[in-house]
DNA sequence: CCTTGTGAAAACTTTCACAGCT
DNA sequence: AGCTGTGAAAGTTTTCACAAGG
């Protein structure tokens, strides 16, 4: 019962997210106790990775028994800051950001879009998936009368920085950026990038590195000076 | 000038395609050369581990002058895999799907996107942003006659695991997953999740606990034994 | 005097292994 | 008997610091 204002990862948060998702799964299935075996059987985790990660947390399980899903759910909602609704706005409305708009895996987690922005006047107005577009030089008001919390970011790489920059201003406590550049600002504001491209090119990466590994490739060695 | 058979991690190479980004845009300011500082600036990363991470690669830079940029790119290129042409293939067109159907922003490494596939019957004939989209059956001919490497899966996750079956089957060698569900494929077949709502629950961590460095929050000291 | 390349140290994360509760 | 919670060990990644080269 150690607890301890020892530091949480990013990795761990980021699969407490998964074990969220997961549980929520098994309560569909009306299963009421789970152990750290079955849950991580699933996802791609260990069983000793799971109670360690929520051992940051406090003692969640029972021991000799398991987890109480419906409790543990509670729990990692509140830990994750999603046990109350989480105000979205969608900055950006071309493919990508209508994609976005109209995803309707949010609302389980308590997000909600409740507005979305874009330069394009020929937008500005339309309804997406119940939510109307506003223009850009709206951002700050809604924002505040709102209470938003999260902005995703789906504008051209060009004016992602200015408009980022913007959102900061306005008080935006967390930018989730789907531009391919590296936002600059205060780090009072947290951003996490989604960067399709880079994950691609890892993804290249790693499947060939499991061709190669018995072709003597040649990939691994490269050395070579410049002129 | 070790180089040897140490194992690369998944960061480091995550990391790279960030470099070979940075880089691109260097060489259109007609930079020549590039100090690991330089580069370092623009992203998140120190220049220690910029140089720790190609020292992986061999001796890519020059000592008391820096890189060359067009050489390192080549480098980098050859090092991902994406200095041949890597043929993909979009799985799902719905507006996720169509959204990267329609993204611009990976020829510039040499991916291209050779062909898309859907269940629903209204969609296959039609042509988004060049490419026809094909019935689900014609999955196993086209990979193989057109050698496509990669799927992009942005089909429901109801039927995410029976596709990603189908690709595996068929040959693909890497899947890059929107579901939000586990994959379970043999391991020769590598697979990288792309989860929005994860990365948006993340955010929301992160940006409370940014919050709450100083007020005496509740959050992290949560000990209840459910009953 | 500049910048790379790299062992060695430090920091961090995961796995192990077992005590402790049900 | 079964499963959690957790220190300690093992493993991994990042940072440091400096020799070597231009």
């Amino acid at each position: 019962m150690a607890l301890s204002k020892k530091k949480v990862s990013n990795e761990t948060i980021r699969r407490l997210a998964l074990y969220l998702r997961s549980l929520h799964k098994l309560q569909e299935i009306n299963l009421d106790i789970v152990s750290s075996g079955q849950i991580s059987a699933n996802l791609n985790v260990s069983p000793d990775q799971f109670r360690k990660d929520l051992s940051y947390f406090g003692s969640l399980g029972k021991r000799g028994v398991g987890y109480k899903v419906d409790n543990l759910i509670k729990h990692l909602e509140k830990i994750l800051g999603i046990d109350k609704e989480c105000r979205v706005i969608i900055v950006g409305v071309g493919k990508l950001g209508s994609a976005l708009l109209a995803y309707p895996g949010f609302s389980n987690f308590n997000f909600r879009i409740v507005s979305a922005f874009d330069n394009d006047r020929k937008k500005v107005g339309k309804i997406i998936n119940g939510i109307k577009i506003e223009e850009m030089e709206n951002i700050s008001r809604v924002v505040q009368k709102l209470e938003v919390h999260l902005a995703v970011l789906t504008v051209p790489s060009e004016s992602a920085q200015m408009v980022a920059t913007k959102l900061a201003k306005c008080g935006i406590k967390g930018i989730l950026n789907f531009a391919p550049i590296s936002l600059n600002l205060s780090n009072s504001i947290r951003i996490l990038n989604v960067d399709v491209a880079t994950e691609l090119m890892t993804l290249r990466y790693l499947s060939r590195k499991a061709c190669n590994l018995n072709t003597g490739s040649t990939l691994d060695r490269v050395t070579e000076n410049f002129e």
